[in-house]
DNA sequence: GCGTCCAGGTCTACC
DNA sequence: GGTAGACCTGGACGC
């Protein structure tokens, strides 16, 4: 069925504000759904939301003269907490209230991060809005290359994910809880080639059904709380309970602690698992750049090339 | 062609 | 409480 119009936003972008880089940053990390569509003439993107309530949403966002228009697409009229909780995620997604000017006073200071702002100038970070789309997308991160979690992601979102008409275009958003409950692992394992993390996925899945917290729930408990309550989910670190945090947080993999270490001078010998690394990188990070070290983060892994670390 | 290693983590058994 | 080993899969590499 094809979505309708049903509602419009519109938000006065603000200074130091980049709608490009925050919905198309240069790492290539979808904003909200691996399948959503840029045009990039149009300064337009079509992608998708699930609300509080359940229920999924279109989204057409664009950038027009000092305005970020948000058109959103439904099979009826919204209602108005469904209204207010989608302004909520839209400003949280878009980044319009992130404190950017604090960030950049304090990395034109910076000897790493002055390099690379005026590259990136207006960049957000744009968070998740969705708990179980960031898990999937956390838990087909462990332990593969690159290459293999992409193809793991297009097939889950072939088999399991929800598919949206709107406004000429077709996207589909990451799967809901419900429906990987219900899934086989071995079906999961089949179709999604996810091997160990089927069995992992299908469980957090099962735990977000009956009963957790939303992200705007765990925004309120103090971040240690927040981060503890998400690794109570099986197969959920650490690692991925700092990247799903909408908190202040500082996610290393063995890949990025890499990178870090060289930019804060750290040496790991080639004979050493740079895993034991990671707890005095991200205590020098957090020295050096303290509540901006999440901005700071995302930054830098936006910019390896300018940094010769690509 | 075949065997081995290991990757953008996490859990569990064992000490 | 600390840590080695296991977990899926497939590409890279050595032989």
């Amino acid at each position: 069925m094809e979505l309708r119009r049903v509602a419009s936003y519109l938000f006065k972008k603000p200074p130091l504000y980049s709608f490009e880089l925050t919905i198309r940053k240069p790492a290539g990390w979808p904003w909200l759904t691996p399948t959503e569509i840029y045009d990039k003439e149009k300064r337009a993107i079509w992608s998708g939301l699930r609300l509080n309530s359940g229920r999924s949403v279109g989204l057409k966002a664009s950038e027009n003269k000092g305005k970020l228009a948000c058109e959103i697409f439904a099979s009826s009229k919204l209602t108005s907490d469904e209204r207010a909780d989608l302004r909520q995620k839209l400003e949280r997604a878009l980044g319009v209230r992130e404190d950017i000017a604090g960030f950049y006073k304090m990395a034109r200071r910076d000897k790493v991060l002055r390099k690379i702002i005026r590259k990136l100038w207006g960049m957000r970070e744009g968070y998740w809005n969705d708990l179980f789309s960031a898990l999937c997308l956390a838990v087909l991160l462990q332990m593969a290359p690159v290459k293999r979690s992409m193809d793991m992601m297009a097939a889950l979102l072939k088999h399991y994910g929800e598919r949206l008409r709107f406004d000429g275009k077709t996207i589909v958003l990451w799967p809901r809880a419900e429906r990987i409950a219900k899934a086989g692992v071995a079906e999961l394992k089949r179709k999604c080639n996810m091997g160990y993390r089927a069995k992992n996925l299908k469980k957090i899945a099962q735990q977000i059904v009956s009963g957790f917290p939303t992200l705007e729930e765990l925004e309120k408990l103090p971040p240690q709380a927040a981060k503890e309550k998400l690794m109570e989910l099986y197969g959920v670190g650490e690692y991925s309970a700092e990247m799903v945090s909408v908190h202040t947080s500082f996610p290393l993999d063995v890949w990025s602690v890499q990178i870090f270490a060289k930019l804060l001078g750290v040496k790991i010998p080639s004979d050493r698992d740079p895993r034991e690394y990671i707890e005095r990188v991200k205590a020098l990070a957090e020295k050096r750049w303290g509540k901006y070290k999440g901005i700071a983060l995302v930054y830098v892994l936006n910019a390896l090339p300018e940094l010769g670390l690509a």
